[in-house]
DNA sequence: AACTATTCATAATC
DNA sequence: TGATTATGAATAGTT
């Protein structure tokens, strides 16, 4: 990239090292976002400078939970501790998570709702139109099977009342002749 | 990168967003590894495919002590200990009630999207549709709403640019003009 | 911080 | 999968 070929090892001068630094830093935060919106990925990138700052990414911007997957996988029966990060502060952190999450589904409801379309793109707003016009269609199949359910096992139970009413009748007339024939 | 621009949201089709990750998956992990050699930076890089699938890559003093190194930025100041017990009933509680609304909502939103109607009576389905009918409505008037603005400000835009235009064309032939004049 | 000339990464295709 | 290729992105060197 750019004019000429790089050399894969250390730059040696401290200026064009830092202003690497910076490009690069920026294009591999780019492309964790990139492959984590993309494919549904989770990712965790965790950059130090050589002078000791600190840069980051996460999925979510929720490092400590990707890391917390990352130390289950690894270590799937050990303890989570290792990492000092207090039970406390897990939950904090979860809380947050959840608060989000509870956010994002409210606001997505009032959208399927069709209500809040002002903070919608265009295109968000052609996507949520199949998106629903596909859902009713879902439903209105669902709806007349259910119908059709409905109407047969109605007609079960209407032939077994009939059934049974005709033996009843059947009983009954046979006790009345037999009461004819007593008496 | 590659033919034609990406959009930046989730690849739908399954086998392209697995065949996306693996390539940019390799991509990433190559940056990851150029920057931490070239700029003498410490990466730590950890993904996770949306089957859950871990890759990693780390800077070779290795990971673990790269996501020490990372507690320890963050959480070196901070206390982790000594909060109030009935504070933290309350969270669990809380909690709970969270949890319990991202359930709701999630079952809803399915619902909206057209799935697991199954457990949905018909009365319940019925008032679905005409929810979603109601919605689809909103959202298509809000679509049209969207789109003649977006027409009305591309014509204005159109306007101004040609009426600069104009200007520009009569400052040419009156410089040419001028040309002539003197020469 | 901009601007290019290049190299690189990768989406589409096979 | 794996290779190829056309194209859009990233970026090294320069200003």
């Amino acid at each position: 990239m750019g004019r000429g070929r790089v050399q894969l090892k250390r730059i040696e001068n401290k200026i064009n090292r830092q202003v690497t630094f910076s490009k690069r830093r920026s294009g591999l935060l780019k492309k964790a976002h990139e492959i984590s919106v993309l494919c549904d990925a989770e990712v965790a990138l965790i950059v130090f400078s050589s002078k000791g700052k600190l840069f980051e990414y996460s999925t979510d911007s929720c490092m400590e939970s990707i890391l917390e997957r990352y130390d289950r996988y690894l270590y799937s029966d050990k303890q989570l501790v290792g990492r000092d990060i207090s039970q406390i502060e897990n939950w904090v952190l979860e809380h947050a998570k959840l608060k989000a999450r509870v956010e994002v589904l409210e606001k997505n409801k009032r959208n399927f709702m069709g209500e809040e379309l002002e903070s919608l793109s265009l295109k968000d707003l052609q996507s949520l139109e199949h998106q629903l016009d596909a859902a009713i269609k879902s439903i209105r199949s669902r709806k007349n099977q259910a119908m059709f359910e409905s109407i047969s096992a109605l007609q079960k139970k209407d032939k077994a009342l009939q059934d049974h009413n005709n033996t009843l009748l059947k009983k009954v007339s046979t006790t009345f002749l037999n009461y004819l024939v007593l008496f």
